[in-house]
RNA sequence: GCCGGUGUAGCUCAACAGGUAGAGCGGUGGAAUCGUAAUCCACGGGUUGUCGGUUCGAGUCCGGCCACCGGCUCCA
């Protein structure tokens, strides 16, 4: 209990106290700036950095104080929206020249005055009429007036520089010390391309110097694992002028989607899954049928045999329909689950190919999912289950889900989208898992489930997704035979857990550093020599790895231990294997793992045994 | 597709302000036979993304195209 006079600002009150490293507080549960006046006999909470409001302000008002320099920069600029994101801010701005990343420099430059000058940060409610008057050179911020709906709005004004704006900010623009100017891109107005682009300028900024500099230092390490820098060194892939968004898998990335391949055959094989295959091109009419004429043909490539047309299949669903509807099917062979794994081909805006993430072919872990309506949520369930299995258990990764709606351009009727969309949620919610919702997200023919994993430097990637489809089984004509010998619709799943192998690939490679788990590392055990007289033992100890299905290496070339380990090293193996005087005379092996360094010697046998249960541990 | 940036040897990067490309690593050959992250010496290797323009002369300046990078839009 602390006695302080009414009336005083919080940001005095925590001086008061003596705190740092404050940015907000609640009062009484609410939260509020540090610039409200304290009331009789409230409860201040102060929240420091750690807090996400604290951030969203910090980083809002460097917007505010990026946006000052800019407009005394270049004056001509007209503002568009300038929020704090995940780990920074940005500003948007009209301004046809664009800015170089020299412009960045020199608005670095004045932003550090305005930071000295440590302008106090004035939030002031005005009429619309008088905003009106306020905002009558900025048409961004009057488009934006228009739709707020209350007849008062906020300004938070800071030396000449006024913005309208919902807050919170921090007290005055003094608190935004230490900040960086990360880069400019373009960015449409609104998020929609048919309007007018705006350059975009990101930051970020942090209270101390060193928290920037653990900042900047972090993505300079993320940078080190990007799957593309990765898969370049580790020799896995490679991409080519020849064919932009097509990769090309190398030896070593080849064992890695193989082993990503045959674990999940095997998954799938005891989860009830039956594997098919089918063809690359189909033809036209089929596409036509389905729906992905009319809702799909910009992203489908098309190709003529003997004047007929075809297309290159984007999606799996109607090769699976059409080996589904081979011979009469009983309501006892549902569900009946076809796995696939497909290679689509999917014409992409030049633009957005990015490494293995987002590529124009790739190979889909698809399964299509033919049951009766009551068997939809106990089929979600174990899709659920099984997706959970792979990413937490197996690869360990924290990964988020997101229920997609009925999109604009969606065939259907919309009873059809809102009872396939309140199974999905029931499934969810029964399940207890957490999700978020995107509206109009959805596939054309159906609702969906996504599973979300990050890259290193925290962008979201879709892996898996589970789609429920009423409407391509209905253009299909798809039936079976019900226990009453009627014939019945059956309701399709379509699904992916890895999403696209390449994808999954790409996101693994980052997730492991390079430094793959055993079972998936493409050279398992290297085995060095240290002098010519070594080699004989050595070859029979490569020998004995091999036959028991290891991918082993056998280093004897002429040179220094040291030399060998750190490459090695380099290329990440899991183990090394020494061998020296001492080994040939005891007849054991020296082990060096790739994380711990030298773990000893072992017998032949005790060296086995360790790389098996290392291997069946996914570890 | 749009905005901005980049493109020199296999990789990482040099080449002042136009004056006909250079280093380290890797590779190859040789010497050294060595105990837990780089032994030494030698040798190869480039139509400077591509097409065109300016110029006596272009890696360097200008333009078209291609690819890549960061975003936007769009999606596994």
């Amino acid at each position: 209990m602390v006695e302080i006079p009414e009336g005083t600002a919080l940001v005095d009150v925590a001086k008061l106290l003596g705190l740092k490293d404050v940015f907000m507080a609640e009062v009484n549960g609410a939260t509020v700036e540090l610039t409200y006046p304290l009331v009789e006999n409230c409860e201040v909470r102060f929240l420091d950095f750690s807090h996400p409001l604290s951030q969203k302000a910090f980083w809002h008002t460097a917007s505010h104080v990026m946006a000052q320099a800019v407009k005394r920069l270049f004056p001509s600029v007209k503002l568009g929206i300038g929020p704090a994101i995940e780990n920074g801010f940005y500003y948007d701005f009209d301004y046809p020249e664009g800015f170089s990343p020299e412009d960045l420099e020199r608005i670095e430059e004045e932003m550090k005055k305005i930071v000295e000058a440590d302008y106090p940060i004035i939030r002031e409610i005005k009429t619309k009429a008088e905003a009106r008057e306020i905002l009558k050179e900025e048409p961004y911020k009057l488009e934006l007036l228009d739709e707020i709906p209350d007849e008062n709005v906020s300004f938070y004004k800071q030396g000449e520089f006024v913005d309208l704006c919902a807050g919170p900010h921090l007290p005055s623009a003094g608190y935004v010390k230490h900040f960086k100017l990360l880069s400019v891109a373009g960015a449409y107005w609104r998020g929609d391309e048919k309007n007018p682009m705006l350059q975009r300028i990101y930051g970020t900024a942090f209270p101390t110097k060193e928290a920037l500099e653990e900042y900047l230092t972090r993505i300079e390490e993320a940078k080190k694992r990007d799957h593309r820098r990765l898969g370049k060194e580790l020799d896995l892939f490679s991409l080519h002028e020849e064919g932009p968004g097509f990769p090309f898998f190398h030896p070593k990335g080849m064992i890695i989607l193989n082993e990503l391949i045959d674990f999940w055959r095997k998954e799938h094989r005891k989860a009830g899954y039956k594997e098919i295959r089918t063809p690359l091109i189909l033809s036209k009419e089929l596409w036509e049928r389905s729906g992905h004429w009319d809702h799909y043909k910009e992203n489908m490539y098309f190709t003529k045999i003997d004047d007929k047309d075809y297309a290159v299949k984007p999606m799996n669903c109607p090769g699976a329909i059409i080996v589904f509807k081979e011979g009469i099917k009983s309501y006892r062979d549902l569900p009946l689950r076809l796995a696939e794994l497909g290679i689509v081909h999917r014409h992409e805006r030049s633009g957005v190919l990015h490494g293995l993430m987002r590529v124009r072919s790739f190979t889909q872990d698809d399964a299509h999912i033919f049951c009766t309506p009551d068997q939809i949520k106990s089929e979600i369930e174990s899709i659920i289950k099984l997706a959970d299995h792979f990413y937490k258990d197996i690869f360990g990764f924290d990964y988020s889900v997101v229920l997609s709606t009925k999109p604009e351009k969606a065939m259907g009727p919309e009873e059809i989208w809102e009872k396939a969309t309140n199974a999905l949620r029931d499934t969810l919610e029964e399940l207890s898992i957490p999700y978020s919702i995107r509206e109009g997200e959805g596939a054309f023919y159906g609702p969906k489930i996504d599973f979300l994993l990050k890259d290193c430097i925290g962008r979201t990637w879709q892996c898996g997704t589970i789609q429920l489809d009423f409407l391509i089984p209905e253009k299909f004509d798809v039936t079976y035979v019900g226990p009453d010998g009627e014939r019945y619709r059956p309701v399709m799943l379509h699904r992916v857990i890895y999403g696209s192998l390449e994808r999954f690939f790409g996101i693994l490679i980052e997730h492991y550093a390079g430094a793959f788990p055993l079972w998936l590392a493409p050279v398992q055990v290297k085995i060095l020599t240290i002098g010519e007289a070594h080699i004989p033992f050595a070859k029979k100890v490569f020998e004995i790895l091999l036959q028991r299905n290891y991918r082993v290496e056998l280093d004897d070339r002429s040179e220094k231990l040291g030399y060998k380990i750190r490459g090695a090293q380099l290329e990440k193996v899991p183990y090394m294997v020494i061998i020296g005087d001492k080994e040939v005379n005891e007849g054991r092996v020296s082990i060096r793992e790739r994380k711990e360094g030298d773990i000893g010697s072992y017998t032949i046998e005790e060296f086995l045994k360790m790389l098996e249960e290392r291997k069946n541990s996914f570890k």
